[in-house]
DNA sequence: CTAGGGTTAG
């Protein structure tokens, strides 16, 4: 039709992405008026994909529901804005609604990988193994390297990362893009597999594909888990030798948290002092919060939650857990009480299960031991383990046992609690105050309690090293590392030492 | 109409 060229030329093109919501309403309503709805469901199409770009998706709905023959295009558009806005439920809601009441559009690749977005928005592997079998079954794609991309990060983001692995291995190595090496790398990091993430970086590396930003934000993460301080700093150099990496701020804000995490505060520091200060973000500053308060610098951190706030920066949940956690090492409790007063108060923000454990573990650190049962038992969550075992730990320090004992009746009264860690504690305590026969017997109570739920010892937790590069692994009681011997003598050493100064 | 990304205590 002759007036749509002329009248309305952006929508016979792709949407451009400049345009306001005033605007595209302009041209939707030109569009009533020429009919156009009925027509051209081509154009409609750009004119919804222009209201998904402004955010508008009520818009969109609206101009949606209105379209007379939708294509599988106007589907996807509109699955896709849902997931785009938060909102991944609708996005599957319209998915089965379009195999419901309209089998004639058929799904096409680039609708299933939308679709598969979605679904890991939602992290439900249920659904995530359901719409995988409906691809098998349904439809004939096979080697799309994008569906293939997103059917890796859905089970990654679903937490089955075995499956996640398994799909990457038996993606042909010739169609795979810098897309599917990142969704298995960060995969591999967000489940905790950071060794793994780390030595696919480097097998990525050899065969001379080109990291991006996004591969490098995974592999700072990894580092900073493992404390991979040496892997860290030759990625910084590689990253500074690339204008494009260096001003991305995810990398940046990635490189404080790795240093803080690798226990380098000055690098921390310096990466962020180089973000130019209109540039630092409430990822920056929460960073940087945080590192300064792992490593006992409560003043500093809390001075420069200070600026923060001065700079117009709104501190979210997370920030105040650094917050938080600095004014506990410190020992700032009527400080850390009042910032934790101001969360609700001044910044709107509802404090979580998180923010309610580091205050209590704060008075109880602090030596506040009753006052903390008192504010958990005042807090709208029911405790969770993690709770009861840092109250526990400062009946120990200040070796208060007959709260110690109280506070065990009452975990033993919360009948889901299944953790063994309190009856470690617990005879920890009595040992300390020379009570071995009520250790003892605790140990054997513990026992009992096992058999029971014939439930087997719990794995016992390890902890990594870097050092020269190479990462080293440590478990509770085993002997398996070359130079236990030698490490363990440098241990008995240090300890003598600190008994001499205690 | 399509795939991948950052800060969370003890």
């Amino acid at each position: 039709m002759i007036p749509c060229t002329i009248t309305l030329p952006s929508l016979l093109n792709p949407p451009a992405k400049t345009l306001s919501q005033t605007e595209t309403k302009a041209i939707h309503a030109h569009a009533i008026k020429t009919s156009l709805l009925d027509s051209h469901v081509h154009s409609v199409n750009n004119l919804l994909k222009l209201y998904t770009i402004s955010g508008d998706i009520s818009s969109a709905r609206n101009l949606f529901d209105r379209i007379p023959h939708r294509d599988i295009i106007s589907w996807t558009t509109l699955i896709h804005a849902y997931t785009k806005s938060g909102t991944p439920y609708e996005s599957i809601r319209l998915f089965f609604q379009m195999l419901d009441t309209s089998p004639d559009t058929k799904p096409d690749q680039i609708t299933l990988t939308v679709v598969l977005s979605a679904c890991a928005a939602l992290g439900d592997l249920q659904l995530a193994r359901d719409l995988h079998t409906y691809i098998n079954t349904n439809t004939s794609i096979t080697n799309d390297i994008h569906l293939g991309n997103a059917l890796i990060s859905m089970y990654s983001k679903c937490g089955d990362i075995d499956t996640a692995y398994k799909l990457f291995t038996r993606t042909r190595s010739a169609k795979r893009n810098i897309v599917t090496w990142n969704s298995i790398i960060s995969g591999l990091t967000s489940n905790g597999k950071f060794k793994e993430a780390l030595s696919l970086f480097c097998r990525m590396q050899r065969i001379g594909v080109k990291p991006d930003q996004v591969t490098l934000v995974a592999v700072l993460n990894a580092c900073a888990n493992l404390g991979a301080l040496d892997i860290g700093q030759w990625l910084h150099t590689l990253i500074t030798q690339s204008q494009t990496l260096i001003n991305n701020r995810f990398i940046t804000n990635a490189l404080i948290d790795m240093y803080g995490k690798c226990g380098s505060i000055d690098r921390a520091h310096r990466v962020f002092t180089s973000i130019k200060p209109k540039h630092r973000d409430v990822y920056s500053y929460t960073s940087m919060i945080t590192a300064l308060a792992m490593h006992g610098q409560g003043e500093k951190a809390l001075q420069l939650f200070a600026y923060m706030l001065k700079a117009g920066i709104k501190p979210n949940r997370v920030t105040f857990i650094g917050v938080l956690s600095a004014c506990n090492h410190a020992g700032f409790v009527a400080t850390g009480l009042s910032h934790f007063q101001s969360m609700s108060s001044i910044h709107n923000i509802e404090p979580q299960m998180e923010h309610y454990s580091c205050v209590a573990d704060m008075l109880a650190r602090a030596g506040l031991v009753e006052e903390a049962l008192n504010f958990i038992k005042n807090m709208p969550f029911k405790p969770d383990s993690a709770m009861w075992s840092s109250l526990l730990s400062a009946c120990r320090i200040h070796r208060n046992v007959s709260l110690a004992e109280s506070i065990m009746r009452q975990v033993d009264n919360d009948n889901d609690n299944e953790d063994e860690d309190y009856y470690v504690l617990m005879s920890n305590i009595y040992t300390d105050a020379k009570r071995e026969r009520d250790a003892s017997s605790l140990h054997m109570e513990m026992r009992k309690k096992r058999k029971a739920k014939k439930k087997k010892k719990k794995e016992p937790g390890c902890s990594l090293i870097e050092i020269n590069g190479q990462v080293h692994e440590f478990k509770m009681g085993s002997i398996s590392h070359p130079q236990t011997k030698d490490i363990h003598l440098m241990l008995h050493n240090i300890h003598t030492h600190l008994k001499y100064y205690h």
